[in-house]
DNA sequence: CCAATGTCAGGTTGACTGATATGC
DNA sequence: CGCATATCAGTCTACCTGACATTG
């Protein structure tokens, strides 16, 4: 079952302002707790709207992600280890993720031949046919955050543009 | 168009702000496809922070929850499918958390003799003195949010409220 | 009879650890 | 030699589907 698209049983009330309040009661930071916990509830609603937009095309959002990154690249290929860094996953997943898009014909594995340690990972033009249709389909879904507007959007990506570079993300020199 | 108003030296490694630029090149909705990536971002850097304080204490996030549901709870104890209700999880990940903790020796099952096809978990005073540790450790982490100050701390939650609530979370009536 | 509750079997996913082969 | 890159084996958590027994 799906938790997040069809509610298993709607409550009654805000069950963050409720933890929130009884939180508040015996421990600190309540605020930022029930902030941490918001977060949680909407990365599983955005994460929900994507795959289920995704799934008729045999795309996790976790291969979907690597497919865009490679159609952003410039030869549409990018080493497996750079790919790992950009979308911030362990390197065994990006092994994996590879893996399952190669099967599908989405992606092709090719040596560098300038540091054969390296693998680079290429997209197929059916690869390339997927990614466009699936962008399609979770633009549509409009990643579940259909109700926000153009201000919270922004407010929204402004704040946790500040918990990414504090958490050290990414950094602002010119390692790439 | 710009994700924040910060250093523009930022934007350029900003992955995110990379990424938003590229997409907005061939596809709407860039500005929520940035906003949707930053809170999968957030939600990671918030989780990691959260179970890197719960694992020495045997605690996984969705144990954690559970149990401080629990403590919550007027006696210590409620029905396994109002818990999965209120964490929003799926029903055989609530007998699994449950199996786990009971396995623990944090809570204990129960038959509830008004309805006997519910099953009760009870936290047990084990459960109690190790919710009461961990929430120490999960506090001073502060949540992975230290960098926030009450009023975005406030920003987000109001914003991400009306996400839930567009979403079905849960319904805003007076029923109790 | 039908609905609700919890459990179980079986499968997928992503992430992690530790070890390994290869090449810089 | 140390270090980087990718892979593999094995493990773990969470989640899902579909089925089931029990009870209201």
């Amino acid at each position: 079952m799906d938790v997040t698209s069809e509610p298993i049983n709607a409550l009654a009330f805000d069950p963050i302002a409720e933890a929130q309040h009884k939180w508040s009661e015996r421990w600190p930071e309540a605020d930022r707790m029930a902030a941490a916990t918001a977060l949680i509830r909407v990365q599983r609603i955005v994460m929900s709207s994507v795959e289920r937009a995704l799934a008729p095309f045999g795309l996790t959002f976790a291969r979907f992600e690597a497919l865009v990154l490679l159609t952003f690249s410039r030869e549409g290929r990018l080493p497996l280890g750079k790919m790992g860094a950009r979308l911030q996953v362990h390197p065994t997943s990006v092994t994996n993720a590879i893996d399952r898009l190669e099967a599908q014909g989405f992606v092709r594995r090719t040596g560098d031949p300038n540091d054969r340690r390296t693998t680079l990972a290429e997209i197929t033009p059916e690869g390339r046919m997927v990614v466009e249709k699936a962008t399609g389909a979770v633009t549509r879904t409009q990643f579940g955050l259909e109700m926000l507007r153009d201000a919270e959007l922004r407010e929204v990506s402004d704040i946790l543009f500040q918990v990414r570079l504090a958490a050290g993300d990414f950094r602002l020199d010119q390692s790439r």
